[in-house]
DNA sequence: CTGTTAGCGCTTTCAC
DNA sequence: GTGAAAGCGCTAACAG
């Protein structure tokens, strides 16, 4: 049916090792032999079977690549980066294939694709966004993650705080340790991102600042949430910062009520902080829909600079995280291309978009 | 060093064999030996070898789907929709994993990918988006589509034409026409969308209709300014058509650049078509920086109808397609969940968006 | 219900 | 430089 090394080699008239060795290129073959076999290989269409020399040469040519949801630009572009860099060479036969797959940020999810791919002997994975903290699985997640790396897969974070060092350290731990440094981390500077973001707001001269957010268990969350109530303590505002924070699920929607939910424990807010672009954009059109201007009556501010967020109108002030570069550093990193940087962590600057859409407060 | 069947059965004290029934849950076992195993599977860690598994059962869990670009919502939204159809069950092993490939819309990059998804005996492949046509690698790509038909690989089309019947049908083409006919195929109304569109501004009034599109080899290209030509056309508009498009690459930099070359050729455009939403946002920035307003000076339209399009302002017109439905659709065919459509080829409708970007021409 | 026996298609020593 | 043979880890008849 399908046509098999043995196929070829009877074809070439040659034995099954010389084929083999002809399509590794890995070995010395006399120019005519080289020759004939690649007509065969030709002639008879023929494909390696992946699984079969996967078996044999115990390697892989999978490496999966964890998103929350391809759908949202943010994964959309890290993904695509990586991607790219993962496959690159592929025609050359050098690449490898990316296995994209969509979590929906449960680590349960997660520990389940982590499980596929480790059936797939995976060369390595990649794990983007934020994790979730304190479920039942978030301790299994890490320690497949360790799994993973003393079993040879690369593994990369991009997006999420390294691994606890070695919380259980228990029975089974002398190698945990080393695992868990095995374990190379591209962390976003989601606090200092957040603290930089609302001191610009505080520096134009709000006070009143509100503050809509994901789930309470995401270190993303947790994170940004940690930078704005930094940057508002040391503005001495400290008190305000609990009451007019609300949580949602990162969507636009959510944001949306969040907003109208802002609104009654506020009315005289004069700025929205998202956390991130999309509840930003559910924001404005709340705003709008109260018949409130941005900025000359409410300022709204996201974070994480996705493509459309300049095209918001007004044009959207923002934290800009390089998800392209990062996405391609993640990819590089894991096909071993680039070295790991000291201490298997490196962190990914967050740089602020100041725009149209942040202006001082009407009374200043 | 990793852990084997072999292992497991040694230390359950069973037979290979048992411990693969067990596993596989799809033969009778006795209750007991049931717990032995699982237990000695426990105590190992142990994970199947996925690649010995596709080895001896000639079967695989990965799909592909090719895709232009992740980070393009487009594509994005289709990815995801599918990628969840084909990992439904993963937690009961019955999903598989979704590879998804960036091709940049290149037939040589998918002809690459297509190989290297052979390699791996995949059992579906999903092809998103338009084809490029007239390449030298346009057929070849056809070829290997019927190739992976005839092999029992389970192959979708997602937004583009289906395959042409046999155009090659020659030396060995006594497969080819039922391989093509074993291609499911899920076409977007591009045609019949863009068509209406135009007909929506014909009827407010407008005649100096700018369009602005993509690359000329595109399938999506060809059948959305054919669908707007023939509105034209049936306007008494046809000679306009010609010296009022421009091509450019899809993105909001050409949709920008386009627009701004439309009023060079035509400063009393009254309306600008763009062929994807993308466009449109940059056609949008270019009036805007032009002092034009819209849709008062200009109406401008766009097709997709991706999430940010409801957010611009104004609120952009376009043609809504059913990516989520569509691309959950073509997953539930290539895992063979949904029976394929008479013919093999479907037709998802495009609707209408009527919003605030576009209105009647200001002399009207 | 369980063990034995062959492979699945390829890579890789080890000889020649 | 090339061939022969021994697996890689698993599943699938075929016996019992």
């Amino acid at each position: 049916m399908t046509v098999t090394l043995a196929d070829v080699a009877a074809r070439a008239g040659v034995s099954a090792a010389t084929v083999s060795r002809v399509l590794n290129g890995n070995y010395p073959v006399a120019g005519t032999t080289r020759e004939r076999v690649m007509r065969a290989v030709n002639d008879l269409e023929y494909v390696v079977n992946g699984h079969a020399r996967a078996l044999a040469a115990a390697t892989s040519d999978l490496v999966g690549v964890l998103v929350n949801d391809v759908a949202d630009p943010f994964f959309g572009i890290l993904a695509s980066a990586a991607q790219t860099e993962i496959g690159r060479g592929s025609e050359h036969g050098g690449g490898k294939l990316a296995v994209v797959c969509n979590t929906g940020g449960s680590p349960e999810a997660e520990l389940n694709y982590l499980t596929l791919l480790q059936r797939q002997r995976a060369a390595g994975v990649i794990l983007t966004g934020g994790a979730v903290e304190g479920t039942e699985h978030t301790h299994a997640v890490a320690d497949k993650l360790a799994r993973l790396a003393a079993d040879g897969t690369k593994v990369v974070l991009c997006g999420r705080p390294p691994l606890p060092p070695d919380e259980f350290s228990g029975e089974e731990s002398a190698l945990e340790n080393d695992d868990a440094a095995a374990v190379t981390t591209l962390a976003f500077d989601n606090r200092g991102g957040a603290r930089r973001l609302t001191e610009h707001l505080l520096t134009l001269g709000h006070r009143r600042i509100g503050y809509v957010t994901g789930p309470a268990n995401r270190t993303t969350t947790r994170d940004r949430l940690d930078g704005h109530r930094s940057a508002l303590a040391d503005g001495g505002l400290a008190v305000t910062a609990d009451r007019l924070t609300v949580h949602g699920d990162y969507s636009r929607a959510s944001g949306y009520d969040a907003t109208l939910e802002l609104l009654r424990r506020d009315p005289d807010l004069t700025a929205v902080v998202a956390a991130n672009d999309t509840i930003a954009l559910g924001a404005c059109a709340a705003l709008r829909e109260r018949g409130m201007r941005i900025p000359q009556d409410v300022s709204v501010a996201g974070f994480d600079d996705l493509p459309f967020s300049i095209d918001a109108t007004p044009a959207l002030t923002t934290v800009r995280l390089p998800l392209h570069e990062a996405g391609a550093r993640a990819g590089r990193l894991v096909m071993g291309l680039e070295s790991p940087p000291p201490g298997g962590v490196a962190t990914v600057r967050a740089e602020l978009m100041a725009r149209a859409s942040t202006a001082p407060p009407a009374f200043a």
